[in-house]
DNA sequence: GCACATCCGTACCGATCGGTACCGAAGGAG
DNA sequence: CTCCTTCGGTACCGATCGGTACGGATGTGC
């Protein structure tokens, strides 16, 4: 017996979840916001249409809770980059996970946040928004995170965090858009090596 | 009178077919190839729907020819900055080249070889291998030009031509999403001379 | 003039889109 | 047991999708 919610009222569901919402993940990663149907995803997610709609209210709020689903799970490779211990660990982590993330066997190649929804319909535009936001974010982490860099003194103090930030993020997304293409993981380790030789030396 | 073909038999068109082509660029550019509809795209152009088919086939076809369009117009700078004198020049060409392409004024944002069909459904599956060639087709230029660079001796014996050609177009992919995702010409000009800065030295 | 070929646009096609009304089933609370 | 709430799936909704049949218009070649 666990300490979860005693139990609600009602037929109780017959799916899990998350499982549901990890295949979910998996049909956006690989088709896009727009390019996934309502029949690719139920049948994925081994549902039915209501069952879907009762469980995460639209095809946009799936697609929602699927991204924060990516984001904790298949990205979370990001969250641990922004704790090591100097700059240059950070952006060799993140870039070395960016690669390893959008080249996993077994899933899409890419990755959710990029190819998700790039360039959409006017409809969709809420979702292309999202992404955005999404990357702005990682961008916003990483600066933070090198301005305390160069406070620390493992960045010289002429560094500029958001240009650093945004240049890792702009060779991530490179590394995404290779690897969708079909670049292989060891091409895309080399890429990201050469593009780790511009980083500030102190 | 121009020496072109004599006069074709039948009605005229009357709409410019490489304006209407134009025009039909930037809808696929701003949404991409399955976020443009037909009623998207007529509206556009300003012809009929049977208007559009007569003169390009289908809307696969269109997206083909709007790319040959693209590639041959606001993508010339590639082929011209195949040409500059040194490895190095061809490198700086580029990536200056994708900032400004990627942030034309009066354009979509981006570059339609990259968010013009990332991830897609089953169904315009062609369309994205057709965009991933592409890419891919980019990378082979360069590749040779880098080639003759390591003859030529403007770059090291030990560098890898390929390599560099797969780093530089995943840099400009990368560029080609932060444009779509809003960052500004200047700030990418200072992101692609970052990258610049691993370019191997003599 | 007359054929002929191509273009024009209106009005339509079947298929698929995202989303939902409905009703029976399955559980807890009294 | 009855009530209540939520889940299950079938079968459907209007809207939009890409694509086309068709009849009138407009040009060239004879």
């Amino acid at each position: 017996m666990t300490s979860t919610t005693p139990a609600p009222p009602g037929r109780p569901r017959a799916f899990d979840i998350d499982e549901a919402l990890d295949r979910a993940v998996l049909v956006f990663w690989s088709k896009g916001f727009e390019g996934a149907s309502l029949d690719d995803l139920t049948e994925a997610m081994g549902i039915s249409r209501p069952s879907l709609y009762r469980a995460f209210g639209s095809k946009e709020d799936l697609f929602y809770k699927a991204l924060e689903r990516y984001t904790e799970g298949l990205t979370s490779y990001f969250a641990r980059a922004l704790a090591a211990p100097t700059s240059g660990a950070v952006a060799t982590a993140v870039l070395h996970g960016t690669v390893e993330a959008a080249t996993m066997p077994g899933f899409p190649t890419g990755c959710l946040g990029v190819q998700g929804a790039l360039a959409t319909g006017e409809e969709s535009r809420p979702v292309r928004d999202a992404l955005i936001a999404w990357r702005e974010e990682g961008i916003a982490h990483l600066t933070r995170r090198f301005q305390q860099g160069v406070d620390a003194g493992d960045l010289p103090p002429s560094a500029d965090p958001h240009l650093l930030a945004l240049y890792l993020r702009t060779v991530a997304n490179g590394i995404a858009v290779q690897a969708a293409s079909g670049s292989s993981r060891p091409e895309l380790l080399q890429v990201a090596n050469l593009a780790l030789g511009s980083w500030p030396k102190l």
